[in-house]
DNA sequence: GTCTATAGGCAGATAGAC
DNA sequence: GTCTATCTGCCTATAGAC
């Protein structure tokens, strides 16, 4: 599995790996020498394949964003309910974490400010996604009334990507996936109302 | 109000100088030469200070963590119900977003794979603190019927801590306050019943 | 496609004068 | 306490051979 010379699909492995470094050190954390030397070639090869560090952060979100929004089609194609497909929605987050990985776009959230332009930009269409697909999801559970939320969907989408994000955030320190199973299992349960029945106030 | 040669508080002017540049590019996005540019010295000066940047960075740590367990002891002396506790908690949050910074300690939590390993138990300690005052407060709640959430309370406080982090690392790209409180909002809302009247399942 | 070689800059850090 | 001067190392990037 390693590289061969004249590697056809030495692009897609200096992606792999550096989408690796990223969810892992952060864009300002790696550097061409890191991919390199993992890959086992030299810096010279990878600019060859990618100009710059910033076209290989284009790159990076593009590739991650595509692969999500597949993952989301896939999801939709294969789950009618919606309190099951906001189930597989955190299932996609999980599986990062168990990787020991942040989500490629909320680390580099954290890095904005010193990201080249594109990429900021390239980070927000990603939420934006993630919103919309979210959005749509939730209306349709409040529809057919399998979803309960209080507020717009939208931004209820907003809470629901940001809650997980933040879950990534705080658990990799603690490199504990429960810390992020729980509040995943917490932020679900106040969704579907069947799940976590609640009182009425007596007003 | 600039700093006057042989000034005596030029520690806590650095201090005050890195914490905003770590709030606003990271641990790894800022370097001694920038905090000395600003403050009007050369980097030796620092070194003088602080003997690295790892020190530096412990140090910061130290300081946010103080004063914010401060500003908790305030809350608790202040006030005494649970729900407003909790608004003032969230409200701490709030003034960090104003500031268009991330809070320290989200900050380096994304990029803890390449911190000093002092500076790794700092931030995972001021977590630990955070989750402990907001557990006491939320018991405080639903033992007095304040407040309402299903599950343990130290989960639960988990489930805001990282709900607010990830709040905040979203809404940096938008460089949208509003976006914060909606979220801010609602995960309040989820906790206190009477401002959040829900159906009882018909089961 | 990948290499060697190298440029130019900035990083964190130290020695020693004032 | 702060400076000048300097070091070593790594960074991104380029030129040109193979």
């Amino acid at each position: 599995m390693q590289r061969q010379p004249g590697d056809p699909d030495t692009a897609a492995k200096i992606l792999d790996i550096a989408e690796r470094l990223v969810q892992v050190r952060g864009f300002n954390g790696f550097s061409y020498a890191d991919v390199a030397a993992e890959l086992g070639v030299t810096k010279s090869a990878l600019h060859y394949h990618f100009s710059g560090k910033a076209e290989l952060g284009d790159a990076l979100i593009v590739r991650y964003a595509t692969r999500f929004a597949a993952a989301l089609a896939a999801i939709d194609t294969q789950t009618t309910d919606a309190a099951a497909k906001l189930d597989a929605y955190a299932s996609l987050y999980l599986d990062v974490v168990r990787d020991e990985r942040m989500c490629l776009c909320g680390m580099l959230a954290a890095e904005y400010q010193t990201l080249p332009a594109p990429m900021g930009e390239a980070v927000m269409r990603f939420f934006d996604d993630n919103e919309a697909w979210l959005a749509r999801t939730l209306q349709q559970g409040r529809d057919d009334a399998t979803l309960h939320f209080v507020g717009s969907a939208h931004d209820t989408a907003r809470m629901v990507i940001s809650s997980l994000e933040g879950a990534m955030l705080v658990a990799r320190p603690y490199g504990d996936i429960g810390r992020f199973e729980a509040a995943a299992r917490g932020l679900l349960a106040g969704l579907t109302p069947a799940t976590a029945p609640r009182p009425v106030p007596a007003a």
